[in-house]
This record gives structure tokens, C-alpha cells and sequence, in this order.
DNA sequence: AACTATTTATAAGA
DNA sequence: TTCTTATAAATAGTT
């Protein structure tokens, strides 16, 4: 609970997944595919069941385009475009509240890998419980490990 | 089961769906803010775990909009208009442009903070030299000290 | 706004 | 890739 418990993640289906980019290519590429189409369905189910205007606009990593829109991609961007320029007279538009949700979202994000990185670093321990000074210190301990590792394999007989 | 087998339908919570306009004004509000946000959701997760480039745009049936891009809308729909016709010249304001600013540069910090951390965690060494690692050595053998410690002052006798 | 019963989404494994 | 399956997430209806 240490480490993970402020930071954004997820569990869905078997496994752990931690909000980051997936480093193994050949899962990222699996996970895309899934959650493309999750992605698309349910672009297609608000626009059905709300009667809003959506559009939908994905590039993977190696440049392929996916998409869907209600009526038409053209459509939902030229209305898209008209707000944005239309929206300059007023004084605070939808537009920037939803910008100051973004950059809220992202400060508390900060905020709790910065936490984080000071109980790793040994710092800020008074709200932890003796499990969670428990899992910190095995956490350490492998890391210390692998720091450990690295140094032998890479740097043999250059200390 | 029976009534709703050669529709096409949805059960989702405690309801059943069928996938058609929801016609209540007062539940298809209530619907599309749930939705939306799931939709807003699913494409920052997509983005983030898979390194794609995502866009979103919903127009509620009152005309709101909302949006989620991974870098801007902007660049989303650029890219777009590259691949399908040629691309008009649209117009950003001053206002978006400062959000902008401000999240790009949260986002490399959020880049870096994460970077760290996986170092702390003896993951991603291979970027590290020797001095890098000895630091990284030392750092990690305070902080277990630090941890020890404090396991010994405030937990004395309970383990 | 919360709650919670159920379904959907999906991570991992075959 | 596609299917299966266990488990977490999303969410419809309710309070």
C-alpha cells in the first residue's frame, strides 16, 4: 500500500496494470487493439443512447488512424472548430474549464509521485503503519538488490 | 432474456438497455454524464498505456462540449486532416494556448517524476554509469536506514 | 450524490 | 490471433 496506493492505477481482469506506458511491445500492441475497440463501442453507445455528437480519433503508436463519429468526422470537427472560435468572446468558456479539470487531475497526480518518491527516498514516514514501513523496506531491500546486480554485471572489477 | 434477445440491447448495472435513445430527458442526462466520463476516462488510459494519439469530442443535446486530447486537439485534428483532405486553418485562443503551455510542461514533469521513481524501484538501470549507480546505492541504503529506524522508534515490541 | 446489484471490459493464459 | 476465464471496472436503477 506504500508505493501504489496514491499513485494512479488500475486492476482489471487477471493482472495489475499501472497507469504508464506498456513497456513490452508486444502487449501494448494487444492492449491497444482491446481497448480500441472498448474505446470505439462506447464512443458508439453515448452517441445512441444521448443523442450527442461524437467523434472519436485514434493513432497507434506506428501511425495507423482509427476513428468513429456520430455523423460524420467533418462535422463534429467543424462544429468543434466553430466553438473555438466563437468561444473567445466569452470570458470563461467550457474549453477552459476543462482545461483547469486537466491540470487539476495532473497537480494531484504530481503531487502523489511526489509523495511517493520521498517515502522512498526515506523521507515523510510518520503516516505510515508498521505494514506499510514492512512492505517499504522489502521494497528497498530489492532494490537495493538490483542496484546491486547492475553494478556487478555491467562493471566488473572497475570499482 | 426473452424480450429483448433479437434486439440489440445492453444489461449493464441493475437495468436493461436497449440500445436506442434513451427518451426520459432526466435519465438521459443523468446517462450521458456517466458516459462521458467513462468515454473521457478510456481514451486518457489508452493514451497513456499505449502511447497512441487519442482525441475525443462529445456535443451534448444541449450544445456543450466536452474533449479529451492526449497532446492537443489541435495537433489530434491536424494529423486527421493530413490523411483525409487538406487541412483548413483554424484558430487556437490565447487562453487555450496558456492551458496548453501548462500542461505540456506538467506532463514532462510528470515524465520525470515517474523516470525517478522507477530508478528508486531498481527498475530501467541500464541508463545509469557507475557513479550514477554508486549514488543511487548509497541513496537507497539511507533511506532503508531511515526506514529501520522508524520502525524501531514508533513500533518498539510490536512486531 | 451515494449505493449496489449486475453486467461489461479486459489482463493473462491457452 | 482468437478464445477462455478470473477479476476489476463501469454503470442502471434506486435511495
Amino acid at each position: 500500500m506504500v508505493i501504489w496506493a496514491k499513485q494512479e492505477s488500475r486492476e482489471m481482469g487477471r493482472g495489475k496494470v499501472v497507469m504508464r506506458r506498456i513497456e513490452n511491445t508486444t502487449s501494448r500492441q494487444v492492449t491497444f487493439s482491446k481497448r480500441r475497440n472498448g474505446l470505439l463501442k462506447k464512443a458508439r453507445e453515448l452517441g445512441t443512447l444521448c443523442d450527442a455528437e461524437v467523434g472519436v480519433i485514434v493513432f497507434s503508436t506506428t501511425g495507423k488512424r482509427y476513428e468513429y463519429a456520430t455523423s460524420s468526422m467533418k462535422s463534429v470537427i467543424e462544429r468543434y472548430n466553430e466553438r473555438e472560435t466563437e468561444k473567445s468572446n466569452n470570458n470563461v468558456s467550457q474549453s477552459d474549464n476543462m482545461w483547469e479539470t486537466e491540470v487539476v487531475r495532473m497537480k494531484q497526480q504530481i503531487k502523489n509521485l511526489e509523495d511517493n518518491q520521498r517515502q522512498l527516498m526515506g523521507e515523510d514516514l510518520s503516516a505510515l503503519s508498521l505494514k506499510d514501513l514492512h512492505h517499504l523496506e522489502k521494497l528497498l531491500q530489492m532494490s537495493l538488490c538490483h542496484v546491486r546486480e547492475k553494478k556487478g554485471s555491467n562493471f566488473d572489477g572497475q570499482t
